[in-house]
RNA sequence: GCCCGAAUAGCUCAGUUGGCCAGAGCAACGCUCUUGUAAAGCGUAGGUCGUGGGUUCGAAUCCCACUUCGGGCUCCA
């Protein structure tokens, strides 16, 4: 038979043989390597046949799916040494994750893992794969399959859902949605281990072996918090020793940016444990660099054409009630105070204040669009266990506008937005951009479907007209109307969340908000919500992490640290400092009886812009010396010179 | 909320199987020193060992509850 490889060239080989003869007929290099194959798109095991004309790619382990399958096998591995140590034990999913895999198992006497046992698994992990187990593919039927899972319960769930036989499996994104039902295929490594499984698998374990278990968490069944709670261990699989390491480095890398570490080590803000999970304090350097951003962020608004308003923290739950956060968002909103008037709610978000300033008063078109904005705080109730830091808080601060616009208004409108969320988002140094188009959940919705689908029109349609790419995502809109979310990518790859233009066309109606058209009559405004950095907070903590807390110049908290050689040197670092600052820069002394090395070291260490040193030859001759961050030292700058390089490189 | 783990001085951490006044480095403060680019010297002060209960002759250490923090809670057998 004869089959062609990717790069199109013909293959001859006898009837009846396996990718595996196919690498071998390339080169004993590829017959030692190759993983798995693809098969005219579907992946398929090195030992499995054949057929004349496919066309076949062999997959090497550096490949994207080679990891993979890399991944998937070490899972297996991973249950197979489970099962071992702990008799008795069952086991769910074990799929592959980014950079790595992760496997979840149910012990006897709902006994639970600790980081203790991981050593444990780690080695027996190793002994498997020391002893090269071939994974061997079998298929049968899901009776057959239901009998050979005896004891294993949740593997059994899975071959119910998978044939159809389990209607509480869930809908829509279920496990069983893309899996065929007629067949059930395992994998055999040895009398003692069977897994069932799609498969297809490294021909044997001898192929792994650059993983390390990494943590242990609890995980609930189908990820549904009324089933039962699972063992979960994750772990991280390469192709290499070498891949391994800059894996771990890497994580390293990242545990270095954390905004926790730096914003407690830079003095930005805390999160004392006195005040409640969740909720942050600024203190002076942090609140420099947030009112920067803020005041950066109100003059862009107001060179928009955005108005600025401000609502209070706190409403009557009447008002929730109108806007259907009661009925939809009531999860997400801190628990209700009883007041002699009623009850009110925290805040959890500014819209429906925002609805009641279109409210007051008659609306003409000429007013619109009415883009309203304000830096308003809101409160959410998160859970407990989701808490991180800045990036999930209980208490924020949205850069949130809303703008009311007519029908004809809303391309344009939406178009003009996109820009300018960009271009606000640059400024900030991020200018790599995805774009996702979440659409209605249909459990979760108000509005009538034609309301939605021209919603969600308009909003494909403006992404279109700028010739963006982006990723239809069904269901993941808010109750409200369809959006746009904006994800930025960090200086080290992470992609951020940040920014988020919706479209609602409930919440007018819920207010019964109406403007006079020119004809006289009275006609529904359409708008929209729009958070541009999104959470101040979780903007703040995203800038550390993508500047390793070294804020550009116009960002920094200080931007000059002035240090005199020696006392004799002080007043005319003094000097220097009052010329910066009348200048209008944030500068410091930094003086003190510390030696001149240390006073560097605490100036770096705190990432200041520029260090500025000043001895005998700068007083003499008007001069500093500049240290700059990440750069070469400067000595015998002209003071003037400094400031005039110092104006040009603090421009956003 | 649920699973695992953590909480000792401002920070980073020691503290052996429960047993003399709980330690170190850095930071802070005081004194001394004072000339050119990433840690000067000496000294002082600082902790009800997260909070509350319990076990014990005795608890940072063991048990329980609570608080806060960290890692997770279907990127498809």
């Amino acid at each position: 038979m004869q089959v062609q490889l990717p790069d199109g060239s013909e293959r001859e080989l006898p009837d009846g043989a396996t990718a595996y003869d196919l690498a071998a007929d390339i080169g004993p290099r590829l017959a030692k390597d190759a993983l798995i194959a693809v098969v005219d798109g579907s992946e398929i095991d090195l030992d499995a046949p054949l057929t004349d004309g496919a066309v076949v790619e062999l997959v090497t382990p550096d490949s994207e799916r080679g990891l993979h399958t890399i991944r998937h096998s070490t899972a297996h591995v991973l249950a197979q040494a489970v099962l071992k140590l702990w008799p008795g034990s069952t086991f769910a999913i074990g799929p592959a994750i980014e950079n790595g895999f992760y496997y979840d198992f149910a012990l006897p006497n709902n006994d639970t893992f600790s980081d203790d046992d991981l050593e444990k698994i780690d080695a027996e992990m190793r002994s498997i794969i020391d002893a090269k187990q071939p994974f061997v593919r079998s298929e049968m039927s899901p009776d057959e399959a239901l009998q050979l899972m005896e004891g294993h319960a949740y593997k059994q769930a899975i071959i119910r859902s998978v044939t159809g036989a389990d209607s509480d499996a869930g809908s829509g994104n279920d496990l069983s949605t893309e899996v065929s039902g007629d067949v059930i295929s395992f994998y055999r490594n040895s009398d003692e281990f069977i897994d069932m499984c799609v498969g297809p698998h490294v021909p044997h374990t001898g192929h792994l072996g650059h993983f390390a278990l990494q943590r242990v968490s609890g995980a609930y069944w189908r990820g549904r918090e009324d089933q039962p709670m699972l063992q979960r261990i994750y772990g991280t699989a390469w192709h290499s020793k070498k891949a391994l390491k800059q894996h771990l480095h890497n994580l390293e890398e990242a545990a270095k940016r954390d905004h926790r570490k730096l914003a407690a080590e830079l003095d930005l803000l805390s999160f004392p444990s006195q005040l409640g999970g969740g909720l942050a304090v600024w203190h002076p350097r942090g609140a420099i660099v947030r009112k920067l951003m803020e005041d950066y962020s109100r003059q862009r608004h107001e060179e928009g054409g955005y108005e600025f308003v401000f609502t209070p923290h706190l409403a009557n739950g009447r008002l929730f009630e109108t806007s259907g956060h009661l009925d939809f968002y009531a999860d997400g909103m801190y628990p209700p105070m009883e007041m002699d008037n009623g009850t009110y709610y925290m805040k959890p978000m500014n819209c429906p204040m925002h609805c009641l300033i279109f409210d007051h008063g008659q609306k003409s078109y000429r007013e619109l669009p009415l883009r309203l904005f304000e830096l308003g705080t809101v409160y959410r109730y998160e859970r407990a266990g989701t808490l991180h830091g800045l990036l999930r808080i209980r208490g924020f601060t949205q850069d949130d506008s809303h703008i009311y616009c007519t029908e004809d208004q809303l391309q344009d409108e939406i178009a003009s937005l996109l820009d300018f969320v960009l271009s606000i988002l640059r400024a900030f140094g991020f200018d790599e951009f995805t774009f996702n188009l979440s659409t209605k959940n249909p459990d979760k919705f108000v509005g009538s479907d034609e309301i939605w689908e021209l919603a969600t029109d308009a909003l494909a349609r403006a992404l279109d007209r700028h010739g963006l790419e982006y990723e239809v995502k069904e269901g993941d809109a808010a109750f409200y109307g369809p959006k746009i979310d904006i994800d930025v990518k960090d200086a080290i790859g992470r992609s951020w969340q940040l920014s988020t233009i919706q479209a609602d066309f409930t919440l007018p109606e819920r207010f019964d908000l109406t403007y006079v058209d020119h004809d006289g009559e009275r006609r529904r405004p359409i708008m929209l919500h729009r958070a541009l950095l999104g959470s101040i907070e979780r903007f703040f903590g995203v800038l550390i992490e993508h500047y390793a807390g070294n804020f550009p110049t116009w960002l920094a908290p200080v931007q000059v640290q002035v240090l005199p050689v020696a006392d004799a040197h002080r007043d005319y670092a003094e000097q220097v400092v009052a010329r910066l600052v009348d200048a209008g820069f944030r500068a410091e002394l930094l003086a003190s009886s510390d030696p001149l090395g240390k006073r560097i070291r605490n100036a770096k260490m705190a990432k200041t812009p520029h260090v500025l040193v000043v001895g005998d030859d700068d007083i003499a001759a008007g001069t500093v010396g500049d240290n700059p961050r990440g750069g070469q030292v400067e000595r015998g700058v002209a003071l003037n010179d400094f400031i005039g390089r110092l104006s040009d490189e603090a421009q956003i």
